[in-house]
RNA sequence: GGCGCAUUCGUCUAGUGGCCUAGGACACCGCCCUCUCACGGCGGCGGCACGGGUUCGAAUCCCGUAUGCGCCUCCA
């Protein structure tokens, strides 16, 4: 049976790297029918440590990726730990120095392991130095601690990222000192920002929070993050949650770091929410306008989503681009382009309109620019920016449609007053 | 500095010795569609880090160089 873990320090909110980490366990996990478990490799009990815990399992949760059982904590085994140390002391493996205990580390021959995604890894043993277990003050280091909790919780692969390399050597030596057998390994390349450098709080949105914030829909970072560093042929993209489980393999994991594209990311979440249903676009939009605090009418949210779907690739879009609905505008005089005079002329064209639908508000507006010898394109954009107050809307005739006949006249005179 | 890992279009990748005049996707450019934007359609630009081997034949195997990254903490 297989086990995987995600074990995170609860240092900080869960960053994009780890969380793709999170995601290829999980998925390796769920593909071979196995568990997977969320371990804290907390050393302390600060507030910090509880809230960032708690934002860790928020994070999952709402990307999907759910663990198997409790979460655990490294804290709880540091009598384990202290135990053990002993232990390996009595049996001459470590000994005490300056009242920390360290591990005899084998001085000769080489530790290799075959890592499933970069093959065999060696290391000579005269590299090694003799690894602290437990420092002076009692408390066990995460060398000692994560690999024992490892053979603790039976797990049979540890999946993580390559900055572990270097550690691994001397954790087999450890679990093998304590007559148990070392899980496979597979480390995984480091998710790289747009600048080259290692992803990190100071580069940008790089919390799962922040994708939250921004209007991502999360199976569609799932989705995106499984292609950062696997693949699953040479042409397949777009995978639901049960292919993507159906599919991933650690054999198609490749070694080399991945650079997070947020082009990408943004084509690829756009495709997710064109191919919702009116109602589960709804559904996620009202939710997001909510968590991100716009008290808007939640029945014109609704209406207005047949007019962004096809526009907006992040809900995160949707207050820029049809806030107009819900607050008054204020158009820049200059954007109206010396076209008030049209401006006006729809006004007393659309008052005429009845009823304010779509379909006879576009008839009146076409009629009205032939009147006026222009193009559709040339008479519509003023309209357009008095109303919506931009350039870029949703459709015009369906905008003013959903804004009402009221609202659609007083905007346009105020336009023209202004300018 | 030592040890380790990595290196295919700008980006994510396919490729495991002949199928490769290197395929796909995003981005970019052009055209079409069109009330703006977007969607969609069509076309285009663009890459095996470098140098040696091995082989009839190398993106694929070996060695070296360069570059990037990681670790070298009584951090995780």
């Amino acid at each position: 049976m297989v086990r995987v873990r995600m074990a995170p320090s609860p240092t900080g909110f869960l960053h994009i790297g780890n969380v793709r980490t999170a995601l290829f366990n999980w998925l390796f996990a769920r593909h071979h029918g196995g568990e997977f478990k969320l371990r804290i490799e907390n050393t302390d009990t600060s507030r910090e440590v509880v809230a960032a815990t708690e934002q860790i399992q928020e994070s999952l949760r709402w990307l999907g990726l759910e663990w198997d059982g409790d979460v655990t904590f490294q804290l709880d085994r540091m009598a384990d730990c202290a135990a053990l140390a002993r232990q390996l002391v009595e049996e001459g493996k470590a000994y005490e120095d300056e009242g920390a205990t360290r591990f005899r580390m084998p001085d000769e021959g080489v530790t290799a392991w075959d890592d499933a995604v970069r093959g065999r890894v060696e290391f000579p043993n005269e590299k090694l130095e003799d690894l602290v277990l437990v420092r002076s003050d009692g408390r066990p280091t995460y060398n000692f601690a994560s690999p024992m909790e490892d053979v603790w919780d039976g797990i049979t692969h540890v999946i993580r990222g390559e900055d572990h390399i270097s550690n691994t050597p001397k954790q087999i030596n450890l679990i093998r000192a304590v007559g148990a057998e070392p899980p496979r390994y597979a480390h995984v390349s480091h998710v790289l920002g747009a600048d080259g450098k290692s992803l990190s709080k100071r580069h940008g949105s790089v919390t799962v929070d922040d994708f939250r914030h921004q209007g991502y829909y999360a199976p569609a970072l799932v989705n995106f993050l499984a292609l950062l560093g696997w693949s699953y042929d040479d042409k397949t993209t777009i995978m639901s949650r049960d292919e993507l489980v159906g599919r991933f393999d650690l054999e198609r994991v490749v070694p080399s770091p991945a650079t997070f594209d947020y082009q990408k990311l943004d084509w690829l979440n756009g495709v997710y929410l064109r191919a919702l249903s009116r109602d589960d676009y709804a559904e996620e939009l009202v939710r997001y306008l909510r968590e991100t605090g716009h008290d808007w009418d939640e029945e014109l949210v609704r209406r207005s989503v047949p007019i962004v779907q096809e526009k907006i690739e992040r809900f995160g879009q949707y207050p820029d681009f049809a806030g107009f609905l819900f607050r008054d505008v204020h158009p820049e005089p200059v954007l109206l382009g010396g076209r008030e005079a049209v401006v006006e002329a729809a006004r007393d064209a659309l008052a005429e309109v009845e009823p304010f639908r779509a379909e006879p508000i576009e008839a009146a507006l076409r009629g009205l620019a032939e009147k006026l010898e222009l193009s559709p394109r040339k008479a519509f954009e003023p309209i357009r920016v008095a109303v919506t107050g931009s350039k870029v809307s949703p459709g015009l005739f369906e905008s003013l449609e959903l804004l009402g006949k009221d609202e659609t006249l007083r905007r346009l005179t105020a336009a023209v007053a202004v300018a």
